[in-house]
DNA sequence: AGTATCACTACGAAAAGTGTAGTGGAGAAA
DNA sequence: TTTCTCCACTACACTTTTCGTAGTGATACT
């Protein structure tokens, strides 16, 4: 991203933090009062902003409230490239997309799933919700990435002393056992959306 | 709902379609050039609509943009009341609260799932999205009803000659064999929903 | 019948917010 | 130095929204 001025940033700043408390986006009149600058000023700085694509900022003529949004990646859950759920290959790549969800405390992301090694509970083409942390339990559906190389989509099971096992859903699929020095947790299973009426929710997706 | 004078009817019903065919709605001076009206007039009007329940309307003070928004009701899809996707019992019930997805082509409605009938496919707790339609091929999965009483979520084969079964996923549950006299066809699978995140899309649920 | 009250409709004027143009200083870069 | 960017301000035009005013019709009470 292209470098910010103290005040630009200062402006952005503000009006993440703001839209990630209240969801909504303040008033140009308030937000000049607050950061203590002149409306024009504000307005200069929104617009070399949105020049440099950090929102969007586009006037609708005199006396109407101008279209002021932050991208999608500010605010949303990123859904990551597809993951093989199958056998372990391909690692996550960059994000294709975001989840609009507001309310959510935690760090959270997404995974496009390819395979069927939890199948029938997660199908290939779901997309599916994690939050970033460790499990809470033995057994939780985690994403794992094992020899820091591959990443997949397996119950984990501890079965203590450091030893893991990976377990498929599908009974077609063998589990792995591994250690904990080989293993990396990404996150942990939250819920999933499947089907295309709900994928239109992605925004960002070409 | 309480009753609405002409003028408010056409006002409500203007902005309803304009909103599910554009999905946003219109300024308050274009509305007022268009429907051949003062602006006052009309707002006077949505102050109406307001008070009786038909819309949300909330001046933010001199010169800002008013908050103008239709109920989840009147734009979103219905989520009714849990089906059991076990053993044949109860029928939808009435609306829990609706999905805001836009730009959907087609009459839907979704289902709060109950049972594992189709289990691990779907699952007890799922929000499962319909599209109220006949199934084009048999093996869809459809939510029926049978015998004009109950309603289900299962796999319907078409055996041919008005005979159809419905096949749950879960094995520990029998298909069960039916008739085309018997059996209503509420609509077919479309997506699902799980997870509590995803659940808060869900407008208008206590 | 007459009166009061209320909801609905309608218009004009003023307050507050927003947009554009133009000016100018400070500091960095060529 | 010159040029550019960033930042700030003044002044004025325009839009949106509110406030005030008024007429009509329905209903209920005296």
């Amino acid at each position: 991203m292209i470098r910010l001025s103290a005040m630009q940033k200062k402006v952005y700043e503000y009006l993440r933090d703001h839209f990630r408390q209240t969801g909504v986006l303040p008033d140009l009149a308030d937000l000049a009062r607050t950061l203590g600058m002149h409306y024009v000023s504000l307005k200069q700085h929104l617009e070399a902003l949105h020049k440099k694509g950090y929102l969007t900022f586009e006037s609708r003529g005199r006396g109407r409230s101008p279209i002021l949004a932050l991208p999608a990646n500010a605010t949303g859950i990123p859904v990551l490239g597809s993951i093989p759920a199958g056998p372990l290959s391909e690692a996550i790549s960059f994000a294709e997309g975001y989840l609009p969800l507001a309310g959510l405390q935690g760090d959270h992301f997404a995974l496009w799933v390819q395979g069927d090694s939890m199948a029938d509970l997660i199908q290939d083409d779901d997309v599916v919700l994690f939050e970033k942390r460790l499990p809470y339990r033995s057994g939780e559906i985690c994403a794992v990435r094992v020899q820091d190389s591959d990443v997949t989509l397996k119950y984990l099971d501890d079965l203590g002393e450091g030893r893991y096992v990976l377990r498929p859903h599908n009974p077609d699929y063998p589990a792995v056992e591994t250690s904990a020095a080989e293993l990396t947790i990404e996150g942990v299973y939250l819920g999933l959306l499947r089907g295309d009426a709900f994928r239109s929710l992605i925004q960002g997706v070409e």
